[in-house]
DNA sequence: ATTAGCACTCGATGAATAGGAGTGCTAATA
DNA sequence: TATTAGCACTCCTATTCATCGAGTGCTAAT
């Protein structure tokens, strides 16, 4: 099973190769290309250990070789060098990125945008799950006869609201009246924890609005945290550049698995556990992704993780540029986000 | 250029044929299957008039008949029958439309899913433009030092909040006062008139805020308004079931145009003058979308527009289908806006 | 251990061919 | 006069077959 010095050369060149040009490679390739000075009878040799080892495989018997996951996975793991990232790459990032103060929802699409323009991959990300965040202010606003707007405030400074119906005889000091209390009482408590807090806490003047309470938490509850994200997808269609793709069905079935956003957001809250992933191929759980990579970063304020964000294409992939624009851009939007709550001297 | 009854009946029985098929329909298929009880000489012959009058084209010499975007024009304005919409599809609907009362992110997505499931064409909806809607209120929540949340509710009833910078010195009183004053003042104002109203009106008290309250407006009026309101899509994948796009650069050049949402933001808001619109084909300005057809209708509340949602598919498409489900849509989702918003009896 | 040489494999490419769906035209028919 | 049967013709589609060449594995020589 170990590959000594050559043999880890010539799969390295392979595989070097074959992300190039993305059809099979020969013997007689790597033996001219590159500094080896080995004829290409030698190579077949190594070649035909590499197969042995399962890190090569051949479409078909008078093909050249193509690498297996296994193959991929010891590049990223031990082979690839440093990608650097160039002046336009920079550039053309900061064109995207020119997001207004108080828009959280067009950083994200920006920053699908970038990730996708640079990298010609398909980008997602995944909006901030607050639930680990702490309650900083909530306020209800009296809209009209019944109805209420909630806003939340949380610790790392996101506001969400929503329209809830309250009691008809509740008037717009006791909702002020609530407001403050409630901020009080529950401020610092983590948002995912405020449903069981206010159940089990509501006494003395709340006992009679408790069955208000309760659906108020609920919806905060609910938005803080939804259900159905709304993930951000760009550049689905770059695939179809890929000659992987230029079969419809393997096309189709690639789209329609991305489609259901469903399938990102399990994905990409499975990556938020970890600071930065890569998923090579058979890796993966979802089985209609078992031809693709995906490469993924949390992105966070301060300490605080608030979700995760990557980028997914052929298990061919530029394996090491890819993780040099992620990891620069984890920190373009790490630093915006806590720009954008804490920093009170920059303009917009 | 006039049809005769009987030239028309052919033409129907093409288009029909050639919207179930997708392939070229010949003078004997026609002539068998239909009660025309003609015999297929006499078919050619008149497909042959028709051809001549631009209703019909040939791929090449030996195929069958095509209909044209102009036959597709004549079809839906006088030809085709009324479709119903069956028990089936109305269950269809009904399990995607389980919206929470204070989402319309969620109505709008779910009824984009509801469309293209039911449809299997692509499916878009544009969310609420607001711009008509009048100011009901407007508070201002205090965050923490310097920044403030805005809420603005309009007649129609949504909320719409942004994060804003507020001056130093400014305290939660005056938040207060300003969010009265303001609100009495330009209550009923159109909310893409505010703008100028403020910085026309600006006086006595208000007036040593003006810098603060021209800026608050100036963030009021691009969130009501975005330029790139996030249009829903859902079902673009849909599109590569049929022949249409079984060619990989059809499908590209399709799947490209409708994903810089910019292009159908464009369509839905020229859409949104109308309260029904169909676009055959070649009609469209979109050079890309010129091999598709486009049917939109308008959504409301009350009396007022606010945005328009549709489907795109194939020129070859179900349109008396498609016409039904979307007008059926249409009330589905204005009710369930009025209701969203007036009705205080039903419950979610 | 490496390499030159060689027979062999197998997909890709392209020409040749047959098949068939559909047409347009003509002449016969009601 | 309108319709139709009949037929030659067109042109796409699918299939077959031969050729080509990139690449391999193996063997024997270095």
């Amino acid at each position: 099973m170990e590959l000594d010095a050559r043999k880890l050369g010539i799969l390295k060149a392979i595989i070097d190769e074959y992300i190039l040009s993305a059809s099979p490679v020969g013997s007689r390739a790597i033996s001219k290309h590159n500094g080896f000075n080995l004829s290409s009878a030698t190579i077949r040799n190594e070649m035909a250990d590499l197969e042995e080892f399962g890190y090569l495989e051949q479409p078909h018997t008078s093909a050249g070789r193509i690498p297996s996951d296994k193959a991929y996975r010891l590049y990223v793991n031990q082979m690839m060098q440093k990608a650097s990232i160039s002046k336009d790459e920079v550039k053309l990032i900061r064109a995207h990125m020119t997001a207004k103060l108080d828009e959280v929802e067009t950083v994200m699409k920006q920053t699908a945008q970038a990730l996708s323009a640079v990298t010609h991959y398909t980008a997602m990300i995944m909006p901030p799950m607050l639930s680990a965040n702490r309650l900083r202010h909530i306020q209800l606003v009296p809209l009209r006869e019944g109805r209420a707007l909630v806003v939340v405030v949380t610790s790392a400074g996101f506001a969400r609201d929503a329209v809830i119906r309250v009691p008809e005889d509740m008037d717009a000091a006791e909702l002020e009246r609530i407001s403050r209390i409630m901020t009080e009482r529950f401020r610092d408590c983590r948002m995912d924890h405020i449903g069981e807090r206010v159940s089990q806490e509501i006494s003395g003047e709340l006992y009679e609005r408790r069955v208000f309470l309760n659906s108020m938490v609920e919806t905060i509850e609910r938005k803080i945290a939804p259900e159905n994200p709304n993930v951000q997808l760009s550049g689905a269609t770059n695939m179809l550049h890929y000659p992987e793709y230029s079969d419809v069905n393997k096309a189709k079935m690639f789209l329609t698995a991305v489609e259901g956003r469903n399938t990102l957001y399990e994905l990409l809250k499975r990556a938020s556990k970890l600071e930065f992933s890569i998923t090579i191929g058979d890796e993966n759980e979802n089985e209609m992704l078992k031809d693709c990579s995906i490469v993924t970063a949390t992105y966070q304020i301060g300490d605080e993780p608030l979700g995760s964000f990557g980028i997914i294409g052929p298990t061919r992939m530029h394996y090491n540029k890819v993780i040099t624009v992620i990891d620069y851009m984890r920190r373009c939007l790490s630093e915006m986000l806590t720009e954008e709550i804490d920093d009170d001297s920059a303009d917009r």
